[in-house]
DNA sequence: GTCGCTGATGCTATAGCACC
DNA sequence: GGTGCTATAGCATCAGCGAC
C-alpha cells in the first residue's frame, strides 16, 4: 500500500476511533484487507491503536491520535494536496452521518467553513438533513444537539468542486447542477440514525 | 523574472428563520 | 422585538499558469 493510501487509512481510523479493518477498507476503498492488517500490526506495536479480540471479531481503538506513522518527508511540497475541503469530504464519507462541528474538527477547519461547504453539497443533493437542531428548550437542554446530515451520494474519494451553477464531481466527471433553492424549512419526519431516508421526492 | 488573470479556499458579515 | 442558529453572499488570500 502506498503512503497516501496509508495516510488515508490512518485518518479514517482516527475519525472512527473504534473500528474494524473492514470498516476502514470500506471507507477508503483503494486498499486491501491484507495491507490494512499489516499496517494495523505496525500501529499496535507502536501503541497508536489497541487491538480487541471478541471471538472471531477483531476491533481496534485509537489510543494515540497524535501518533505520526510516517516520517515527515521534507515539506518542499508545502502546499498540502489534502485541502480542508478534501479532508471534509473524506470525513463525511467515513462518518456517513455527521454534524458541521464534527466535520470541522476532523478536517481541522472552522465550523463556518464546514457549514459553507455542507450547504453547497446539500444544494446539489449529495447530503441531506437527517435531524435539525432543536430551537426550543434551555441552552443546557440544547447543548450538543446540532443539525445532523447524512451522506446521500458517495461518488468516490475526490471532493466535489463548487462551480457557479453547481458542483463538478471529479469522480464521475459530471457537473451536478444546484437544485431550486428553498429557504423554507422542510419538515422531515424524525429519523433514527442508521435508518434509510428517501429525499428525492 | 514579473505581471495579470483565473480559480480554489476559507473566513466574516449578514439575512432568514423559528421560537420565546 | 429579542435571541439563537443556519445558510449564503461577498471578500481576501494564495497558487498556478500563460504572455511578455
Amino acid at each position: 500500500m502506498s503512503r497516501p493510501q496509508l495516510k488515508d487509512a490512518w485518518q479514517a481510523m482516527r475519525i472512527l476511533k473504534t473500528f474494524s479493518l473492514q470498516q476502514v477498507r470500506n471507507a477508503i476503498e483503494h486498499t486491501t484487507l491484507d495491507s490494512l492488517k499489516a499496517f494495523a500490526k505496525r500501529l499496535v506495536a507502536a501503541k497508536a491503536i489497541a487491538e480487541h479480540v471478541d471471538y472471531e471479531h477483531i476491533t481496534y481503538t485509537v489510543i494515540n491520535a497524535e501518533y505520526k506513522p510516517f516520517k515527515q518527508v521534507n515539506n518542499s511540497d508545502a502546499k498540502q494536496k489534502n485541502s480542508g475541503r478534501q479532508r471534509m469530504w473524506q470525513s463525511m464519507r467515513i462518518l456517513n452521518e455527521f454534524d458541521a462541528g464534527q466535520v470541522a474538527s476532523t478536517a481541522d477547519i472552522s465550523v463556518a467553513s464546514a457549514r459553507s461547504y455542507i450547504s453547497i453539497l446539500k444544494k446539489v443533493g449529495y447530503i441531506f438533513v437527517v435531524k435539525s437542531a432543536p430551537r426550543t428548550g434551555s441552552v443546557i437542554e440544547r447543548a450538543g444537539e446540532a443539525t445532523i446530515y447524512r451522506m446521500l451520494k458517495n461518488t468516490g474519494p475526490k471532493r466535489p468542486i463548487p462551480k457557479a451553477t453547481g458542483v463538478f464531481d471529479p469522480n464521475t466527471n459530471e457537473l451536478v447542477e444546484f437544485n431550486a433553492v428553498q429557504r423554507k424549512t422542510v419538515k422531515i419526519a424524525p429519523v433514527t440514525l442508521g435508518e434509510a431516508h428517501d429525499f428525492n421526492n
